[in-house]
DNA sequence: TTGTAGGCGTTATCAT
DNA sequence: ATGATAACGCCTACAA
């Protein structure tokens, strides 16, 4: 048996043309019970696996899907990967991954990678990708695929967001916490990316609206955990008034609330404490974390499905939302 | 612009053959200054990226590597993805990822799409898929490229294995506790991969070793979070006389140093413990864990330039050792 | 230095 | 129902 069996040796084998042998394989009509069973017979003997790039050149289709991360380690958006791969794997897709870090040159190389891949579609994992950069390159560079944003949105005749609901959802913690009658709070994030703007909007808003008369207190912490534990501790010597702080994401959260405990702070007693991403940072930290859930399960469903239906022809909403919800545990 | 530019197109253009552009566009000898110059500018004028697809039916190479791993939402493997991707894309390869959970039949069609996509070398993420149905797979899906396990081996002519020595690692946690006076322990495991029957392995060698007389006791706890909170406590109930414990990952000793605290105990007077990755889950927790590092880094570091080695068709060893380095922080 | 022609493995469009 | 033939876009001897 040759090390590879391509189509003609099984055409030879079976006395027919190859294209009957590619009827088989493809479950094309229009050949005969008897030499489909003979061929189906033999392919398995052989062991025939098509050719995946043949067949993609000569149809103009990969079926693979290239997916834009800017750190494959980053938690939340892995379990969005996941899911995806998963949904598309079913029906024959495969995952291309790239991690494109932050910066605009790499990011740009990436897309170029796509479309010289030529896949199918394109997913991007994250609001950082929300940049008139990324659009001039995606109106440049894949133009003629759908592309999907988690948790963002260009418009683009071919570009489809699905975003988390974020800025309601701070605004509705703000909301629980005025409604434990605590109205000095802070916000802390770690920088700002489009999703963490839209937090930060939402938590002045709810500020305005449920704790009137009151200042909003934002605080920048940098990425670094000790940089997080710093500003936690900072923030509450500035302000000492602070009786609830909303942290950009459950990391930091469970940093700052090892900060205010080294202080000899009580969560929630003295203050309260809530995160955002309803990750397991959330579930394993003491006290458990009130935290956020911005519904990304849901979020990277939604998109996998969108995604296949639109590589189906399907017409589908450009832009959809998914709202979010407050998992309530033991630090409010 | 035509929609897609060919070879074919920047020739006409150019008034020369497409093999003169081919030659240009992979910076092949035997063109004149001129015409180079000529065409050069023509294919950045049409935006002229070479189709990957056609390029690897010709080349019989894809440049896509294509990756395994049971579950991509596992950190410790994301890690070793990213370096390994990196690595990799600078040298024009990509990444093909997939999923398998740890079913054997799902791991196996996974194998036959790396063959039908014609991968130019695979990567096992993780020990799980030192088995013997997947040596049997690799045998006859992927026995004409080279296969990498990170923290695995099969022995077959075309697999790489990149270990951590647990094992010893395991043991020298075990030496640095009965240093500390330490010498009644437990080895707490979720489930037993290969890894973690080498970690237990390890276990048991040191107590021997350096706890002459006492009994290594080992819990299985099951990999959800409440049977680890539940499976220490029971432990601590039934061995009152446990000074140390060893858990098969970080995340289960966070959640065993809080299955202790809550019981009153106190971390590491009354019980110390360690963990094992090096994780981040040590540095956030509370007291900060002790870790065995087991070079992760590294490791993925060593495969992806090993796997690029292979790739020029040099020649490596097949299997490689990485030692392991105990972290020690607040818990011991 | 440049061009011609064949082939990579498959699918698709015609005939037959 | 089956087969011949021409793509798909590119690379690579070989010829000129």
């Amino acid at each position: 048996m040759p090390v590879k069996v391509t189509i003609y040796d099984i055409a030879r084998y079976a006395n027919v043309s190859p294209s009957t042998v590619s009827r088989v394989v493809n479950n094309q009509p229009n050949v005969s019970k008897a030499t489909r069973a003979r061929i189906t017979k033999l392919l398995k003997e052989y062991n025939y696996i098509p050719n995946e790039t043949a067949r993609s050149l000569v149809t103009q289709s990969s079926r693979m899907v290239g997916v834009l991360i800017s750190d494959i380690r980053t938690t939340h958006h892995t379990d969005g990967i996941f899911y995806l791969q998963r949904e598309l794997s079913r029906h024959g897709y495969s995952c291309l991954i790239y991690n494109t870090g932050t910066g605009d040159e790499e990011q740009l190389r990436s897309i170029q990678v796509l479309q010289q891949r030529k896949v199918d579609a394109a997913v991007l994992m994250g609001s950082i990708y929300q940049t008139e950069g990324m659009k001039r390159a995606l109106k440049k560079h894949l133009s003629s695929i759908p592309v999907f944003i988690c948790n963002g949105y260009l418009d683009l005749p071919n570009v489809y967001g699905i975003i988390a609901d974020e800025r309601g959802g701070v605004s509705d913690c703000v909301k629980l916490l005025a409604g434990k009658g605590r109205t000095d709070l802070a916000f802390i994030v770690n920088q700002y990316t489009p999703s963490n703007l839209l937090k930060r909007e939402g938590f002045e808003e709810g500020m305005t609206r449920y704790c009137p008369g009151k200042t909003p207190v934002v605080v920048e912490s940098g990425t670094s955990l000790p940089g997080v534990y710093q500003a936690t501790q900072d923030l509450l010597r500035q302000h000492p008034a602070i009786r609830g702080i909303i942290f950009s994401e459950d990391l930091l959260a469970v940093i700052g609330i090892r900060a205010l405990t080294e202080m000899g702070l009580k969560i929630p007693e003295d203050v309260a404490v809530i995160g955002i991403n309803n990750s397991s940072y959330a579930e394993i930290c003491t006290p458990t974390l009130t935290s956020l859930d911005n519904m990304l399960y849901d979020l990277s469903l939604t998109m996998a499905k969108d995604l296949y239906s639109v590589l189906q022809g399907e017409h589908i909403n450009r832009k959809v939302m998914i709202y979010s919800e407050i998992v309530e545990r033991q630090s409010t």
